[in-house]
DNA sequence: ATCTTTAATCGTAGATCAACGATGAGGTGG
DNA sequence: CCACCTCATCGTTGATCTACGATTAAAGAT
């Protein structure tokens, strides 16, 4: 095959061979964190409360306990939040570092 | 139920309710699209390259035709990429009008 | 016209997601 | 101790993703 000699007005190639970019893992973690509009939502509720118990955040959605609890896990994987055991509750915050992180690997795009 | 008059230290609620935010939607499909390393390399590799057809991404990524290909248009439903058809090949590019949406609504955070 | 190249699409298989109700584990209060 | 509240987890059900090979469509080349 007489690799791509062609070249013609928009593509100057040069084979890059990309060498397997480690931080394209972490964006697409931290992307894949608010990748739903539910989870959106609470990222946004957290960030305008600065704190929030699962509870409360039940009652700003449209979805059953269980599923808002996964959402979180989810969140909460991923570093973008963290959960503070407050007695029977949990108190739900935002992780300003990897909010940061996540912001910055996305302005470097 | 007697709702939260609790109130420790870390919650101070109020039943916000979250009128329904259009831009959630929007900014979990962006993000959704480059929640993918794959994604996120192709998005890369245009970004430096300026534009790169089709064939040269496959050759930069260990994935078959057809699976960048779904990619791609993943990308281009997302309207961060667009797709120019030239003769037998495709062209893309990013679109940059879409990706500094992405960049503002990630940063509005 | 035919053959090749390029890229999209089809069909499929397996994995993961998203939603829910039900259950369980801790902590509070009577 | 027992009832209750809060939240995580389990189990399940569809739906969607991701990957691939095979096929198709369109454009060039011979």
């Amino acid at each position: 095959m007489a690799q791509r000699t062609k070249t013609k007005n928009c593509c100057d190639a040069s084979p890059v061979k990309l060498k397997a970019d480690p931080t394209a893992g972490e964006l697409a973690e931290l992307a894949w964190a608010i990748a739903h509009p539910a989870r959106v939502q609470i990222v946004r509720l957290l960030l305008a409360r600065k704190a929030c118990v699962c509870g409360e955040i039940v009652d700003c959605l449209p979805l059953a306990q269980s599923t808002v609890s996964q959402h979180l896990k989810i969140l909460k994987d991923s570093g973008l939040i963290q959960g503070d055991v407050d007695g029977p509750r949990v108190c739900y915050c935002i992780n300003p570092q990897q909010l940061h992180r996540l912001k910055a690997l996305v302005a470097d795009l």
